[in-house]
Parts: structure tokens; C-alpha cells; sequence
DNA sequence: ATTATATCGATATGTTTTTATCGATAAAAT
DNA sequence: ATTTTATCGATAAAAACATATCGATATAAT
């Protein structure tokens, strides 16, 4: 996943918009049409049209053509060559309980290029048990097997008490990005690349959103 | 919740932010520290300096003072103001499966305002067992149940393919904001506000980040 | 009392991202 | 064959966001 160069090239914005392009390009294409527009694009995920086209632009191999758009299906492999999504990186969760479990069985991250191959919890009622055809290994041994599997990257998905020392074993054992489920801020090395899920920040926006629409009522 | 006018004149960005400022000044404060300077709050939290001095401005009811900075407990209240942290919002989920509990348990979120007051699934043996105190109805009750609720706030927590018609009841049921954890985009009215939880966008992210970091390594 | 210093607030600059505009062009319609 | 039109690509402007700089000032140290 991602170790390409393309990825470099493309702004984070645009980064963050590929995903849900992905989704709707599959989608049309197995509706078995052809071509989109970025008009077209733009009004179904209500978004600017320009904007639309210049991300376009970017995945796209080929220009796109007047009146007709830019291909499917050259759009959808562009995304997959950007985001990596044909080449598959192991990954390692820790926190078998509820969240970790959903994550787990949300399933589906295999095609986004990200192949969880190991879970870990502390819990003897937990270790040796399997989450979705992943074995829950003993925490004890994050480190050791981490390093052994040679993995990249640790999702963190334990109560926040516990995410620091998580982390710091993630990054013993040879991690080097986190995926951040907990409610805190990790104190990490530079050169490890964190993402924090931040349930309370997406539920501020959504609340400013909605503050916006309902105050444009009255 | 959010529904006052504070919220209006801050950033994006900003208020992205704030829920982090809100962890750690509570930890501060349980710390017993009385003030923060920004320049401490910026290197604990790797952010810029002078992004967080115009951060902690905005939300501070008073002038911070040389050599001390910021008082905690009122940055800490002006965090509540602006997130509408101290009225509660009433809000369902849909979806009491294995994220959806997750998401229930990952507790909370009455902290950040958000009060879940009912679950909805269609799944029999779901349906009236209750969920870290929330009770499970059946889907087919929905519309009605929402709307005699007066629920403003929606959380979709279904398989993909059942997510739309879900938000579509969600809206008929008179909800006006829509947290979706579906990987799917949602077709709206657009004086409803959604926000999506993408995981495939993250995952997406993070990569980037760690694209750059193993290139500059070599 | 005087000086040193950490921090603030304000202003300015830089960067990223979004949005607007418009001529060029390939397909479709006449 | 000619005209119309949807869409593109390019350029420019605007908006949002981040970062740099610096004088002012309240506290702490001398």
C-alpha cells in the first residue's frame, strides 16, 4: 500500500476525495456505464465541478474528452495505482473488544490494500480466540511478533488508559505508522505517521454543520 | 448541542481542534495546573505555536497574560460553550451490530453531547435486548419512533447496502444531521447535514504520511 | 528599582485548497 | 457540412489555513 511514488504527487485533499470517488466509479461501472463527466461527478457527490475535474485530471491516464468525460474504468485503475489498492500491507490490531472487533469485521480493508494479519489483547478470555479468521495473540508478545512479521503498520483500538503504551510497543517492535482509534493524543517519534480517529472532532464538525443549516432557517 | 450561535465564527479547522485542546486541558487541570502558555500546549501536542495561540484566543474569554498564558478552567469552559458541550443533544442509531455496539460502548459520547437515546435494527434477536443501557427497537418503527422523539441527530452504523434507505427514513423521521459510518455517499436533501465517517479516506491518509516519511529515509 | 524573559497579540507573508472564468474541442444535432 | 453544445484544460482569483516576525507587556529574577 502507498510505498509507490504517485501518492507523493497528489495533493492531501485530493487524497482524502479518491476513496469515496473509488466508490462511486464502481459503482456506475457495474451499473455498466462507460464514461462519467466531471460535471456529472461533481453533482451526484455534490461537490464543485471544477475541483471534480482537476482531481480527475490527476487519476486520470488519458485526457478526457469533450462531451463525453474521462473512462471509468481508466479512472478507477488510476486510484488503485495511487492509493495502492492492487498491492496488499500487512497489519496488526491491537484491541480485540468491541471496537477492535468491528473494525475487524467491517471487513473490506483488504481492499484498501491493507491485510490485518494479527490481532492483540490482554484478556485471557480473548487470547487464542479468532476475529474474523484473525488470531488474537497475548499482548505480552506485541513486541516480539510485531518485529517477527515485519509488519508496518498498528491499529490501535484499546481504551484510551492504554493507547500510549501500545504505541510505544508498536513502535519497539518496528511499526511505522499508527492508525489511532483511541481518544488520546500519542506522543510518538517524528519519523512515525500517525492518523488519529477522532470521534468527538468528526461529532464537533457535524454539530457545526448542522448549527450552520438550522441557523440559516430562522 | 452546537445549536447556538458561537460555533458560527470558528473555523473549520479550529473547531477539528478543539475536542484535543478539551482532553488535554482536562488532563492538565486534573493535573492541578491553573494555566497553560500555547507555546507548552503547541510542543505537547506537535502543533504550531502561533496556530495555537490564535486557537486558544479564539476560545478564551480573556486575554492571556505574558509569562503565564491561559487560564485552564476557562479555556475549558469556552470549549464547552463553543461545542455546546454542556446542553445535550439527543440523538439514535441505526444499526446494533458489531460496529454499532462498538460505537454505543465506546461510551462517552454524552461527554461530547450526544445523548443516544434509542437503537434501531431489524434483526429479531436484536431487537429489545438493550445495548450499554440503550434499548434496541425494531427498524420497522423508525420513522415513528424518531419522529415522536424529536431527534435532531442520526447515526448509521449498517452494512452499505442498507445505508441509504436508512438515512432516507432518518430524514422522513425529521433528523436534520446524519453521522454515517457506511462506505457508501449518501444522497440528501441539502438542508441536511452529514457527516461521513471514512475509513477508506483515513486509511488513505495515513498512507501518504508514511509514503513520505520511508521516502525521505532513503 | 531595574533588568531579563517568556509569552502574548497583531501584522504580514506564505501555502494550500477551492472556486470562477473562458477559450478550445470533440461529439451530437441539424 | 455546419452549427450547437457539453465538457475539457488552463489560467486566474479568492478563500481558507498555516507559519513567520516583532514590538508590547506582565511576571519573575536580579
Amino acid at each position: 500500500m502507498g510505498n509507490n511514488q504517485d501518492i507523493q504527487n497528489v495533493s492531501k485533499a485530493t487524497i482524502g476525495r479518491l476513496p469515496a470517488y473509488h466508490r462511486y466509479l464502481k459503482e456506475k461501472m457495474a451499473a455498466g456505464e462507460r464514461t462519467v463527466s466531471s460535471t456529472a461527478v461533481a453533482e451526484d457527490l455534490h461537490l464543485n465541478a471544477v475541483k471534480v475535474r482537476k482531481d480527475l485530471a490527476v487519476i486520470s491516464s488519458v485526457a478526457g474528452k469533450p462531451k463525453l468525460g474521462f473512462s471509468i474504468a481508466d479512472l478507477i485503475d488510476g486510484i488503485d495505482r495511487i492509493l495502492g489498492y492492487d498491492n496488499v500491507t500487512d497489519a496488526v490490531i491491537v484491541g480485540a473488544g468491541g471496537l477492535g472487533s468491528a473494525l475487524v469485521g467491517y471487513g473490506g480493508f483488504k481492499a484498501y490494500g491493507l491485510n490485518i494479519v494479527a490481532a492483540f489483547d490482554n484478556d485471557p478470555e480473548r487470547i487464542d480466540t479468532t476475529l474474523g479468521g484473525v488470531k488474537v495473540f497475548d499482548s505480552n508478545d506485541l513486541v516480539r511478533l510485531v518485529r517477527r512479521l515485519n509488519v508496518l503498520i498498528g491499529i490501535i483500538a484499546v481504551p484510551a488508559s492504554a493507547a500510549q503504551s501500545v504505541a510505544d510497543e508498536l513502535v519497539e517492535g518496528g511499526v511505522r505508522a499508527i492508525w489511532n482509534f483511541a481518544p488520546v493524543h500519542l506522543t510518538l517519534p517524528a519519523n512515525i505517521a500517525v492518523k488519529n480517529e477522532d470521534m468527538a472532532a468528526s461529532l464537533a464538525i457535524l454539530s457545526k454543520r448542522l448549527a450552520e443549516i438550522l441557523n440559516s432557517e430562522k
